[in-house]
Order: structure tokens, then C-alpha cells, then sequence
DNA sequence: TATATTTAGTTAGCGCACCTAACTAGTTTG
DNA sequence: CAAACTAGTTAGGTGCGCTAACTAAATATA
């Protein structure tokens, strides 16, 4: 059964779960952007506004440290969220090289609409799912959430392939 | 649909997942797009390249509908595969309009290697849950497969938003 | 005090993925 | 055979992500 000590078979397990779970993830974003896009903010400017409404203020390293990408994907990011009128920058009192970012109202409103819509689409979807599975789909983005905060420290583990 | 403007309970809790489930697919494959590059595929055309090893020989136009995008996505995709001597093109005989893609050895054997990469590392991060953690992501991409299946013809139900 | 180093963020410029619109070339239909 | 449809390609545009090189502010050092 689910023991970690048959590295062939717990492995080749975890390779077919990984695959699928990587498919999964593309077909769903790819679904999903259309949706985003019909909002008027793509899946990332979502994805860092989100941040801002539910993180509070934050620096825009620590923006792009959430988000995961590099400053210079951030500073055109929060541009143009700016540019929308979404956003505030505000250069720090004590520190002036810093940058903080603060989400409008209309950020706020804009966020919970898009959600809204995104969420509706992908309640719709649910809804074709019994019951346990929706509470599969719940715990497992639990578990995914936390595996992605914990294995931050762990992305360089990378030893080289056995090639063939 | 199930009903009016009332956001019920179970609408909520809909709500909530589908917000985490889109935030954690978002991240989870701005993670692995490095791996996937470090193999030297990105991860649309592995995709790509995974229908073709294991659903067989399909057309072009049956592989834009797999990876649900555009025909021009999919030519420029296979153009780079082909020259990259991993799938290869052949017209039908039977109707000269349709061009049929096989993967070659070489293709086969880069998505093995590619697939064992990030399948290392994922199967590195899954390791950091507990087995039961394990089997509720390996169920919930199940049913997130058949849900992106049976969704469809879902996809262009959108009616306006009720502000907020 | 003056200079060197580090840190936060920006600008410039590249590649990739996705799209729509317009086209070519086969296939089916009237 | 001409008209309509279908499969795929080409052209052109947008957005996201990156690295490299830069400015400006803070800090460390002599």
C-alpha cells in the first residue's frame, strides 16, 4: 500500500500523479483565461491584485517574491494595474528606494467581479462533480498550497537525470 | 445553473476552492515552466508532444482540439517540434487537406526524460505530504480531468455579474 | 567626510505562447 | 463546373516571462 519505502513503486506513482497534475494545470489555465480575459485583467494582474486586496500593502520585490517571477515582471505588471487605476505606489517614508503597493476600491471591486465571474464558470463546472469529489478537489488545493509554500526551499534539489 | 442571486453556502464554498484552485495551478506551473525549460521543452509543446506519444497519430487540427488551441497555435508548435526531429508530418492520402503527426523515437524518449525531470522534482515536493495527501491530489486530478472533459460545452455559458 | 558596496526598482530588448484575420489548397455539393 | 466548406498556413498583434544594464537610495568602510 502507500509506503515510502518501495522507491519503484511509490515513485512511478507519484511520476503518473505528477504528470496528470501538471496536464490538469494547463488545461485548466488555458480554460480559465478566456474568462479572465472577459473580465479585462489577464490571469496574472489577477493573480498579483489578489495579492495586494488580500496581502495588504506589500513592497513590490515582496509582490514579485509572492507572485514568484522576476522585478522586471512585476514593475510592467503593477504599471499598468496602476494605469487602470487599480493600484497606488507610494514611495516608503524610512526607505525611499522602496515601493508600496496599495489596491484601490476600484481595485477591490474589480477583484471580487472577476473572481466572481471566474468562480461562477468554474462553480458551474463543479457542479458536474458529486459531492466528495468537490471536497477531493478542496483538500487536494489544500495540500498543493502547502506543498508549494514548503518547497520553496527545495527547488534546487535537482540531481541530474539518469539519461538513457 | 442552480438558482438566483443568493450566494448559498454551497455557491460559497464553490467560490473559495475555485479561487485557490486557480491561484495554485498559476503557481504550481510558473515552478515547473524552469524545469521544463532546463529539458529543453516548454511546457506547451511537452504537452503537446505527450498527446502525440500516447494518443497515437493524430491530425493537426485533432491535436489543436486536445491542447484546446488554435490551429496557428499548433502549426508553430509542431513546425518547432519537427525541426527539433521529435514528431513528424505526413499529408493523408486518403484527403490530402489533413496532415497526420507521429512522434518519432527521439520525441518519445526527450518526453521520458523531460516527464522523469519534472516528475523528479514533483514527486520531491509530494514527498513533503503525507500519503493521504497524496491520494486526495492524485483522485482530485481525476476528477479534474473528466471535469475539463464534460465542461466543455459548458464554456460559453457567462452571464453579466450582479456587482457587488 | 569621501568612497565603495549593497539593495530596490526601472528600462531595454529578447523569446515564447496565444490570438484573429486573411490566405491557399483540397473536398464536397448543387 | 462553380460554389461552399474544411484543413492547415502565413501575417501581424498582444501579453508574459526572462536577463543585462542602469539609476537612486541606503549602508558600510576607510
Amino acid at each position: 500500500m502507500p509506503d515510502s519505502n518501495l522507491p519503484s513503486d511509490a515513485e512511478s506513482r507519484n511520476l503518473v500523479t505528477a504528470d496528470r497534475l501538471h496536464s490538469a494545470a494547463i488545461h485548466l489555465l488555458r480554460r480559465l483565461r478566456r474568462v479572465d480575459e472577459a473580465t479585462g485583467l489577464s490571469a496574472p494582474k489577477l493573480s498579483a491584485l489578489s495579492v495586494l486586496v488580500f496581502g495588504g500593502p506589500v513592497s513590490l520585490g515582496g509582490l514579485a517574491a509572492a507572485e514568484q517571477v522576476r522585478p522586471p515582471t512585476i514593475t510592467r505588471l503593477v504599471r499598468e494595474l496602476e494605469a487602470a487605476g487599480l493600484v497606488t505606489r507610494r514611495r516608503d517614508k524610512d526607505d525611499k528606494r522602496v515601493v508600496r503597493l496599495t489596491a484601490t476600491e476600484a481595485g477591490r471591486r474589480l477583484l471580487q467581479r472577476g473572481r466572481g465571474r471566474r468562480v461562477r464558470l468554474l462553480a458551474a463546472w463543479l457542479e458536474l462533480l458529486c459531492d466528495s469529489e468537490r471536497v477531493t478537489i478542496d483538500r487536494a488545493v489544500g495540500a498543493l498550497e502547502r506543498l508549494l509554500e514548503n518547497a520553496r526551499s527545495e527547488t534546487g534539489s535537482d540531481p541530474g537525470d539518469g539519461g538513457e
